[in-house]
Parts: structure tokens; sequence; C-alpha cells
DNA sequence: TCCAATGCCTAGAATATCTACTCATTGAAA
DNA sequence: TTTCAATGAGTAGATATTCTAGGCATTGGA
């Protein structure tokens, strides 16, 4: 039984989500959308993924939440990044470029 | 209260320490020092984190070990790739590479 | 004699993520 | 007119990863 499966996230789930609300803010389906086209279709967010981490970062105070109209005419809980939502992206997405230096200085150690 | 906790591995673990015994057979506690040498630090696992994950990945089978005497001789568990575990370092690299450009191309979009 | 370094290990908790659902509305195609 | 895809939000439960915080034993040097 051969293990096929591929680990997408690696964590950066938060990452995503805060800089696709920090371009403007969306509502869940649309985050999903958005970080699909984006990555030409590298992430694709299941809601079972998405909802909870967005509830999460609501709770967690880095993303607010409010119910407006959508394109589409339909209700939808729109997201906007919180100051701490935006210092937070801002540290986070820091680290992730220390975390891929380091991780390329290991692959690529010849010895 | 603020959440300083860094989240280092994001899941590369496996393939870090992979890549390590790639080079040559090592002892768990000589990929613990070599991880820390090649990423300037960045990475210093704990032994709790390293063990299990040297454990998971010998039953599955991408590791084996043997006892030797180590450089200062003592006895010391050494862990060498097996085929399968060579292919799997080959593929998590893929992946790995994929993935980082993926998120790249969320993280550098203007809009 | 005592401590730091070497070396291996486990238990338990916290988190993140995935699978697999539920529920409701709308619009267009059959 | 029924049916299906798209839009939109959500939960429950399982699994895997990682961390904290310990334990144990040996060695060499201060």
């Amino acid at each position: 039984m051969v293990d096929d499966r591929i680990e997408l996230l690696k964590g950066t789930l938060d990452m995503l989500i805060l800089k696709a609300v920090a371009m403007q803010p969306m509502h869940g389906y649309a985050i999903a959308l958005r970080l699909g086209q984006l990555s030409r279709d590298f992430f694709q967010l299941q809601q079972g993924t998405l909802y909870p981490a967005l509830h999460r970062l609501e709770d967690r105070g880095l993303l607010r939440s409010k119910w407006y109209e959508s394109e589409t005419g339909r209700e939808a809980k729109f997201y906007a990044l919180t100051r701490k939502g935006r210092r937070h992206l801002e540290a986070e997405m820091y680290n992730w470029q220390r975390m891929i230096k380091a991780v390329a200085l290991v692959l690529r150690a010849a010895d």
C-alpha cells in the first residue's frame, strides 16, 4: 500500500487565508476560489479545512467578519483583516521566508 | 497574551531527516546536530520530536537501523536510507518545491 | 565529586488537517 | 417542472505532527 497522500498545506493555511483577505475582504467561498486561482490550482481548500480555519482566525482576533450581500445577491460572511491580523501576516511571511531558506540550506547540502 | 510560538517544521521533518541520512548514515543525535549546523541553527530538533520521527520512518520502511560504535566509542543506532526511503525523499523534495512555488504565487499577488 | 555532553527513549497534550457529511438557496438545463 | 450544479456556511470525528517534559545510562573532565 503506497502512501500517495500529498501534504499540501504544511501549516501555511493561516498565512494564505490572511494574505487573501489582505488583498480585499472576502467571504470563505471566495477565499477558496481565490487561492485556487492564484496557485494555479495547487491549493484546493476543502470546506472542512477552510471554515474551521476561519473560525480559528476570528477567535484569535486576526480576522473580523460581517454578513453582507455577495456578488451574486446572496448573503455571505465577509472576513476582513484586523490590525493584529495584519501584523500577524507580516510575521508569518517573514518566518516563512526564513524557514524555506533554512530548508534550502539543508536540501542543497552536498556532503 | 501574545502567541509567540514559531512553527518551525511545517511538516518538513521527515524530508530533513531523510536528507541528512542520505548524505551518510547517522545516528539520531548526530542528525539533530547536523540539521542544526546546516540550517545555521534554525532547526533545533527536540528529542521528543526526533526519535518518534525516526521510529515512524523506520516503521514505514524508509529507514533501516543498526547499532554500531559511534565516533566517541559508544553504542549508537545508525540509520540508513532504504531504496524506498530514497524514492520517498525525492518525491518529498519535488512536492516541497512545487509547494513553495505555489505559496510564492499567492504571497506575491498584488491585487 | 559533580556536571556537561553523548545517546536513547516515552507519555501526554495541543494543533492542524482531512474525510465525510449536513443544510439551504439559486438559476439554468432537460 | 424537475433536477442538478454552483453558491454559501457549517460540524463531527479521525489521524498525524509536533511540543513539553520528563526518564535512563555512560563518559570525561574540571
